[in-house]
DNA sequence: ACCTGAACACCGTTCAAGT
DNA sequence: ACCTGAACACCGTTCAAGT
């Protein structure tokens, strides 16, 4: 609810507390925001135009670009309005939970949009998911110890890892979703001659289900355990080996 | 150059060793792939249109049709084609460092594709990359002592920290490149209250600089090490306290 | 079998004009 | 200031027809 970032002005949002009770000019950021999340959630983010976001509205298209930059700045509101209603759990309070938990949550928050990978198409993911999120990751890892040049680098990693899972998981989904050729995959396993790719000959019809399970947290502890041997490392006497 | 994969057939790809000497038909799918690459290379993958690539090949947008089924096929066909001409170098022997040059060389051969975002929206990264470097990958894993699920999971983990690693880079690149107003992150970096968010302004001016270094190398290196620490706990005695 | 032409159902955005 | 209407320059793809 707390009004946190800027974000808006496409020339002014203006909104000057009403013009006094009658209509108070119809069409407003907010407003259009709450549109398109509309759109997203019963139509899915594929169906998300400005043309179609203006019809919802019962405008005319070139009406939205009076409160919005262009459609990028759209999809940038829409991310930041989620990631701001988003429960802020209290984290726990000991250093190493406390940034497992940290990073968890950016995958949390970023799984709540399935249009991230259009975000992605358009800016930085940082700038893109709350700066909240961000802020606590960076926190957690200070407060294990990490510097500052080794927070940034290890909240880095986490987005990296994060947004792959994310954008990788969420496209196979959509894409498995309305598909009527037999997914690409299989083709492409079945062609596989043993003797170049005897590993993957082996695994095949393992695949599908070794990649069904969700290893998100596991890699994701796997990242952190990595990044917490550099500190083992450094942090007490002997000044590095090699 | 050998043929690794099968990919092809809109219909059937036919191509009958050439019909005798006169015109081979003109267009044939190894043609339209390599038009598509040479648009990618002079345009930039936002011009790779079938309407553009048919303009290029003067002919009918409807023509390229018959030798590939949609726009997907011919972006996985183009990613394919590129991975499958990557130099393979020949990776070290000792199972570590060779684990290592393989997650490091998924990177290597991703990054030469501009339109993986696109491709993402289309199918699964393992799917869309060349399986050569998933098998080095799986490989050099296995090599280490991992079991095949840890091989798949971590194989999954690199793919995913790589990916998202990629499409974040590339895509900012992009944008950079033709932006007018100051990018967003100023904005947003600017406008943050540091009571709410005390180290990411205190971060802010040192952002630029801290997030501009190639951490990749780093990261993969703090992943790996965080997979090798469960094999570690697993591998000698002990049978796992908690 | 291979290709064309016309059409369908869309896009984001600019520009000039209305109130 | 806020909105409309018409237009520009595109998309991917289907369908019926030509050779």
């Amino acid at each position: 609810m707390r009004s946190d970032e800027p974000v808006g002005t496409a020339r002014k949002p203006v909104t000057p507390a009403r013009k006094k009770v009658g209509r108070p000019s119809r069409l407003s950021q907010p407003a259009i925001v709450e549109a398109a999340q509309r759109i997203v959630d019963t139509e899915g983010d594929g169906s998300l135009s400005m043309r179609r976001l203006a019809r919802e509205l019962s405008i005319t298209p070139m009406a939205l670009y009076h409160h919005v930059r262009d459609r990028d700045q759209l999809l940038r509101l829409l991310l930041e309005t989620k990631a701001r209603h988003q429960p802020r759990p209290t984290l726990p309070d000991a250093p190493r939970e406390r940034l497992t938990a940290a990073a968890q949550l950016l995958y949390d928050v970023l799984a709540e949009c399935p249009f991230l990978g259009e975000i992605l198409t358009s800016e930085e993911l940082m700038n893109a998911s709350s700066r909240w999120v961000t802020e606590a990751v960076l926190e957690a890892a200070l407060g294990c110890g990490f510097t500052l040049e080794e927070a940034v680098a290890l909240y880095r990693a986490v987005a990296h890892y994060t947004g792959g899972e994310l954008l990788i998981r969420l496209t196979r989904e959509r894409h498995l979703a309305h598909l009527d050729h037999p997914p690409y995959r299989s083709q492409a396993m079945a062609a596989l001659q043993p003797q170049t790719h005897p590993r993957l000959t082996a695994l095949a019809d393992r695949w599908p289900a070794l990649t069904a399970r969700d290893t998100h947290e596991a890699g994701l502890e796997a990242l952190l355990d990595g990044f917490f041997r550099t500190l083992d490392r450094s942090g007490p006497p002997s000044p590095a080996p090699s």
